[in-house]
DNA sequence: CCCAAGTCCTGGTTGC
DNA sequence: TGCAACCAGGACTTGG
């Protein structure tokens, strides 16, 4: 489910919950998912939930493809979805009404606020590659070792030349790379790809000045274009209320292998670039 | 057996 | 030669 658009989609459906709203217990069920501590971070569940309970939400923010709650007392929470992740708010005095399915719970966050008015935030992940993790700070400190987010930071096409300059890796293996700019992933790059008329292949360093300005352009361009229409719900994704996206309606490349390219008619073609499935045309993606 | 929205680690290569 | 940066590929996990 989770590139940056999904995250984005989710994150503002927290910000519409959370901010003000008091943390009143924590129910770890999956301790796999709780990332191992850096220095005075949580370790256990237990360590979690008492460094958690009374803290009151100040922010929600995101980097990439993370998701974090800025805390009272100096705290931050940061919530990564992985390949199936979902967060879902759901409303404890009816429970069941609008949730989704009960099973693969990984995490429960119950809330309050001065009315009394209970609901709970909870994580689900079929496959658990998500990752809950608690810091010190305003900021996560795995965002230290990301690149500038892809959609929202500051970059420019001139940062992006000199990112990609000198280095052979494929142009896709340079967008899955959250180093380098952080949140795109498989289903984006894909459309990014084709969006700017480049083979996954390329070798990143070859890529001219106007293929560059192209690219920087189709990056922002898609990925807002799939904040605009609420992620991608090829299979798993729904928001925090548990509504799909539509980005899928508009994929021109992703998953369409075989099928023709709506550009110039040729078949699009299958490999793997980076480990990971890719679709792209042969005749116009050049 | 194949495939799937993502990292994270390891070991090998490249190049200053 | 030394060592860091870079890069490819497997591991992790569950289900369809």
């Amino acid at each position: 489910m989770p590139e940056l658009p999904e995250v984005e989609t989710v994150r503002r459906g927290l910000l519409e919950a959370l901010p003000g709203r008091r943390i009143e217990s924590v129910e770890t069920v999956d301790t796999l998912m709780l990332r191992t501590a850096p220095a005075d971070a949580a370790a256990s569940a237990d360590e979690l939930s008492s460094l958690l309970q009374g803290r009151v939400v100040e922010d929600v923010r995101r980097h990439g493809k993370l998701i974090f709650l800025v805390l009272t007392g100096d705290l931050v929470l940061s919530l990564h979805l992985g390949m199936t992740g979902q967060v879902i708010l759901q409303d404890e005095e009816r429970p069941g009404d609008e949730a989704g399915p009960r099973s693969h719970i990984r995490f429960v966050f119950r809330f309050s606020d001065e009315a009394g008015d209970d609901f709970a935030l909870v994580f689900r992940d079929v496959r658990r590659f998500g990752r809950v993790e608690i810091g010190r700070g305003k900021i996560p400190e795995r965002v230290r070792s990301m690149g500038p987010d892809a959609l929202e930071g500051a970059w420019t096409s001139d940062d992006l030349a000199r990112m990609l300059s000198g280095r052979r890796t494929p142009i896709k293996a340079f967008l899955l790379d959250q180093s380098r700019l952080a949140g795109i992933g498989n289903i984006y790059a894909d459309e990014i790809l084709f969006a700017a008329q480049i083979s996954p292949r390329r070798e990143a360093g070859s890529l001219n000045e106007d293929e560059i300005v192209r690219l920087s352009g189709e990056i922002r361009s898609r990925l807002a274009e799939g904040v605009r229409l609420k992620g991608c719900s090829i299979s798993d994704f729904v928001d925090a209320r548990g509504r799909p996206g539509a980005f899928q309606e508009v994929l021109q490349a992703y998953g369409r292998y075989g099928e023709k390219c709506p550009r110039c008619g040729a078949v699009l073609e299958r490999s793997r670039v980076a480990g990971r499935t890719t679709t792209h045309c042969p005749m116009c993606q050049i």
